[in-house]
DNA sequence: AGCCTAATTGATATCAAGTATCAATAATGA
DNA sequence: TCATTATTGATACTTGATATCAATTAGGCT
């Protein structure tokens, strides 16, 4: 387990923001460490919460920081302020638990293909996509059998 | 052209808000009639600024009728306030040109295939989807060329 | 046509998310 | 250590959107 090579993809958030040329500094590293142990996707205001000693604006600052160094990725939610998650693998798209929010990631080549395939029918240059797939996660599924 | 059968899905959606057991007022036909001058998606408040003779409550309380009738729908933006389109087409995806903003609707086979190869790689049960291509359209192409 | 009732309106207040300001503070390099 | 520059965070503000509620209007009924 500990041995060999790990390719494993720590997600380094304080140094994503270093390689920005950011300083690090007490309160970024509070909110990096805050985001790396929370599993979930969180909103913005959440981190604000859970970090009253950290200023709401330096907690908004330092997530935009984040997105734009790709080591977060930003989703609109249709009602609401929008989810933040850790960006772990290079290209993804979302499940989104209709029920409870939950945030997944997954990677799909045809998604990757059909893109190609649609850059005829489509009028302009395709820069980039986005998918999000809506789910009742197994946890919701299981706690709603029966009743109802 | 005005004769034999037209089955053109004629947007109309004052008669979208009666099916909903609403009534036809004043207000809502302004609101109704105006978005179905635009061809283009927009926005609440872009709407409140070209009626300023309807409140600010109604226009957004009619954008939310239509969108609970299926008649709009409401594509939320990664930076600021979602836009809203006509739905014209029954199930369909857009693109959104990153220069201009201009909202497009397409809709692709291989989109819902997908979604049937994906639900074993998912975990939860697929209620839905969403599907944003993010492109440069050809006026923007055709007006950025020369120079930078 | 006129009346009744429930739906609708819209001015206003309020809320929530997020950004701008800027003096005080902290981090880095010499 | 000092000087410089980045950073912080309290506060005010902006924007998008909703709640309130008295005044108005639509639609059914006679």
């Amino acid at each position: 387990m500990a041995s060999g090579i790990a390719i494993t993809v720590e997600v380094d958030l304080i140094t994503a923001l270093e390689d920005q040329g950011l300083r690090r500094t007490s309160a970024r590293s509070a909110v990096a460490t805050r985001i790396e142990s929370v599993s979930e996707a969180f909103t913005a205001e959440q981190l604000c919460r859970d970090l009253p000693e950290v200023g709401r604006a330096t907690v908004y600052r330092t997530i935009r920081h984040l997105v734009d160094a790709g080591a977060l990725c930003k989703l609109p939610i249709l009602d609401g302020a929008p989810m933040y998650s850790i960006a772990r693998v290079e290209h993804h798209h979302h499940t989104i638990c209709s029920k409870c929010g939950a945030v997944g990631e997954f990677r799909h080549s045809t998604v990757e293909r059909l893109m190609r395939s649609l850059e005829k029918e489509i009028d302009g240059e395709i820069v980039g996509h986005r998918m999000e797939i809506f789910i009742t996660c197994n946890q919701c599924l299981s706690s709603t059998n029966g009743g109802e």
